[in-house]
DNA sequence: TCAATCCGTATC
DNA sequence: ATACGGATTGAC
């Protein structure tokens, strides 16, 4: 040891530049610190010599800068120890950034945790779950907080209590004011969570702080997000912190303006969309304990919370909740594995649920938390398929029209009623997809073979990949020059309708353009799933749902439910849904009898006997053909009986390879992108853009290519280290290529 | 015999 | 990435 340091180092001290006059710290001189660097055969701690001056702020979970390999990097010390197992040589730490402790023990823990459950590095995982640093917000807050000490301490906590009023609406952004002490919050009458059976049972475990974990099957309406703050409240009376994660900026102020009016200024929402001082002012008020519910947009899963005792998800079927950087974590495991470790209570579920929730559920993980039949007979609307039985004995074209007669029967008595109605189109747009129309050959760019698309009435066909115009078009197959409509978009939708019911107000939702609300008068609302305003709808049609069903997914049904549900959900319980799908599909049948839970077991019950996720553990290997090859070369030969079975590798389709093209800077998308509505952007997402090492624009896709890796869930942590192995074994030989290792891939087919 | 250069490997 | 050590090469 001694030799490693001035003894030794003196000779070369001269040559380098560490000052002579640099003293160890008198106690524990070693910082163990993880340095940002994404490769995975560094993916370890590194020990760092900690200077006499900078001891006192060289604490656990403080940012740090070292030099590594030559060059000052970034880090955080993970803990202090008076002696190092490193052999060799230690370097000084460099500087500290902060002295704030960003990086806390539990959020260190489960950073790891989430690495290895997803064959990534602490370094990839570090960097989604601490935001950037803005100094000028810390030093105002630490400011702040020392006023507060003294003067407002009191005021603020007196503001504080259950009927305290946040200061400004829909975001808790007041000035941070302290949770009262622990204990001084009575427990939460259960309001509407006395219509589930086990709502107040649920309620009171989690007022006693006691670890509950329920599987929830909301009521359809607008009382979710009041049962996520009652939820948050009573966890604040067994005088611990709450963790929400919703979707998206929409449903987030819905449960920011719950949240205003039961715990007050007690908590605060993150979203990407606040901008890095204010993002960065709210995660400190919840990494210092001055508040202690946080609700955000899935980034906020590794949110810093004072004594979690709860951790809620809502639509935990969404795929927003997909993290698309690597390791591609997904908050509903994230916050699982939270829960788990802080002994905390969770409350995971929306209107549908998935078969990963499902199996949470039989595991004996979670306990299905659902309300009676009778309370959903009393509180769904009721929904009709638009072709069902009776309505074709009526109606001959009931299977054939777009829409057709009971549709427009419905929107008829829904505007009557004086309420708005709304229609949910799977596709924004005008005609998304055109045919020849004699031989209905698909009209593709000749070009680059993306899809014809109209962009608008009278306009001149053009390429959904490439934009080129396609004026002149001529079908391929048979010369005929003209086309039609294969798949109708929203804007076409609300034209049709505005002609169809002259004088009603039409208003279309969706993209980029997604209104957050809309008034209780009779109107006509297009939207695509996923931008439906808030109103109280009389009435909802649900558009070419075999769309939605025919998409070329696994989860191509559980989601159509899930965007049908989440529709049907806004409409008032005296209202009607008309689904325009095949009536006897089973997805349609769970809307109908507005019954997700039992589809759920169904789902699972199927991916079982094909040996899909969840019921297994499955991992994706992407890239080019050379190094997905040279990645599974390197996987440690299993031990026999593992079970692991490898399928591929294939080429991948040529629409995922196409998919990925328009999405230019991916690197650069700082914090979760919650762009508003982009679940209704089409069929092709859960594709992504690949890796190219640091390659950025102009290159052609090369062929992709993609294997799968399959294994019995209780390999899943084996097969996650077994890749990490063969990442690690790549990177050293410095073996180049991008390869994607994804472990519970969205898609998988 | 020694310096210049190459290559592989560790990075504290 | 860069920096270092050991091996290799080539000139004296």
């Amino acid at each position: 040891m001694a030799e490693t340091q001035n003894g030794g180092g003196r000779a070369r001290g001269a040559r380098r530049k560490d000052p002579p006059t640099l003293r160890p710290a008198p106690e524990a001189p070693i910082a163990r610190v993880a340095v940002d660097i994404p490769l995975a055969h560094l993916d370890r701690p590194f020990d760092y010599l900690v200077p006499e001056r900078l001891a006192a702020d060289a604490m656990p979970g403080v940012r740090v800068r070292v030099r590594f390999a030559g060059q000052l990097t970034d880090g955080f010390i993970l803990a202090r120890a008076e002696a190092s197992e490193h052999g060799g040589r230690l370097s000084w730490l460099d500087r500290v950034v902060s002295p704030e402790r960003v990086l806390t023990p539990e959020i260190a823990w489960l950073a790891r945790a989430v690495a290895d459950r997803y064959a990534g590095t602490l370094a990839d995982v570090l960097r989604l779950a601490v935001p950037p640093r803005h100094a000028a917000t810390e030093a105002a807050q630490a400011a702040q907080a020392a006023q507060a000490m003294h003067s407002t301490r009191l005021v603020q906590a007196a503001e504080t209590g259950p009927a305290g009023h946040a200061a400004s609406p829909g975001d808790g952004s007041g000035q941070s004011a302290a949770a009262g002490p622990p204990g001084s919050v009575a427990a939460p009458d259960p309001g509407s969570w006395r219509r589930y059976p086990a709502g107040e049972s649920f309620l009171a475990a989690v007022a006693q702080g006691r670890p509950v974990r329920a599987a929830w099957t909301a009521l359809p309406g607008d009382t979710w997000p009041e049962e996520i703050a009652l939820a948050s409240l009573a966890s604040l009376s067994a005088g611990r912190g709450t963790l929400i994660v919703v979707p998206d900026a929409r449903d987030l102020g819905r449960v920011g303006a719950a949240l205003d009016t039961t715990v007050g200024s007690a908590h605060v929402s993150l979203t990407a969309e606040l901008g890095p001082a204010e993002r960065y002012r709210r995660w400190l008020s919840a990494l210092r304990g001055e508040v202690m519910v946080v609700a955000g947009t899935r980034a906020a899963m590794f949110a810093p919370v004072a004594n979690l005792g709860l951790v809620v998800l809502w639509d935990e079927g969404d795929d927003l909740h997909a993290e698309p950087r690597a390791p591609y974590p997904n908050a509903r495991e994230v916050l699982a594995l939270r829960a788990h470790q802080a002994k905390a209570a969770a409350l995971i579920g929306g209107f549908a649920r998935t078969a990963e929730l499902a199996q949470l559920v039989e595991s004996g993980w979670a306990r299905s938390l659902e309300p009676q039949r009778a309370t959903i007979r009393a509180t769904a609307p009721v929904v009709r398929a638009a072709a069902d039985e009776f309505e074709l004995a009526r109606d001959a074209a009931a299977t054939t029209a777009r829409l057709p007669s009971l549709a427009l029967r419905t929107v008829r008595a829904g505007l009557a009623a004086g309420g708005p109605v709304l229609v949910q189109v799977p596709r924004r747009g005008y005609l998304v997809a055109i045919a020849c129309g004699r031989c209905r050959a698909r009209a593709r760019c000749t070009r680059c073979g993306g899809p014809l698309q109209v962009a608008a009435a009278e306009e001149t066909p053009g390429c959904g990949w490439c934009g080129a115009l396609a004026g002149d078009w001529k079908c391929p197959q048979c010369d005929f020059g003209k086309v039609r409509a294969i798949t109708i978009g929203a804007a076409r939708t609300a034209e049709e309708l505005g002609r169809a019911f002259p004088g009603v107000n039409v208003r279309t939702s969706g993209g980029a353009a997604v209104l957050a609300a809309v008034p209780d008068e009779p109107a006509l609302v297009i939207a695509t799933p996923g931008g439906e305003p808030l109103a109280r709808y009389a009435a909802a049609l649900l558009l070419d749902g075999w769309a939605l069903l025919a998409r070329p997914s696994l989860r191509s049904d559980e989601e159509a439910l899930r965007r049908w549900m989440n529709a049907a959900a806004l409409v008032r319980a005296d209202g009607a849904v008309i689904i325009h799908a095949d009536a006897a599909h089973p997805a349609v049948q769970a809307l109908i009898r507005w019954d997700a839970t039992t589809f759920s077991e169904r789902t699972l019950a199927d991916r079982i006997a094909l040996s899909f996720p969840p019921a297994v553990r499955m991992a994706a290997v992407t890239g080019e053909p050379d190094a997905v090859a040279s990645l599974l070369a390197a996987l440690p030969p299993p031990p026999p009986g593992a079970g692991l079975d490898i399928l591929g590798p294939v080429s991948v389709s040529e629409d995922a390879a196409q998919a990925g093209r328009p999405q230019p800077g991916r690197r650069e998308a700082r914090g979760p992108a919650v762009s508003a509505g982009s679940p209704g952007e089409g069929g092709d997402r859960g594709v992504f853009p690949l890796v190219a090492g640091g390659q950025q624009g102009g290159r052609p896709p090369g062929e992709v290519q993609r294997a799968l890796l399959r294994v019995p869930r209780a390999e899943g942590l084996a097969l996650a280290r077994a890749l990490h192995a063969a990442q690690a074994a790549r990177s050293a030989r410095k073996e180049g290529g991008g390869v994607r290792v994804q472990l519970d891939p969205a898609e998988l087919i």
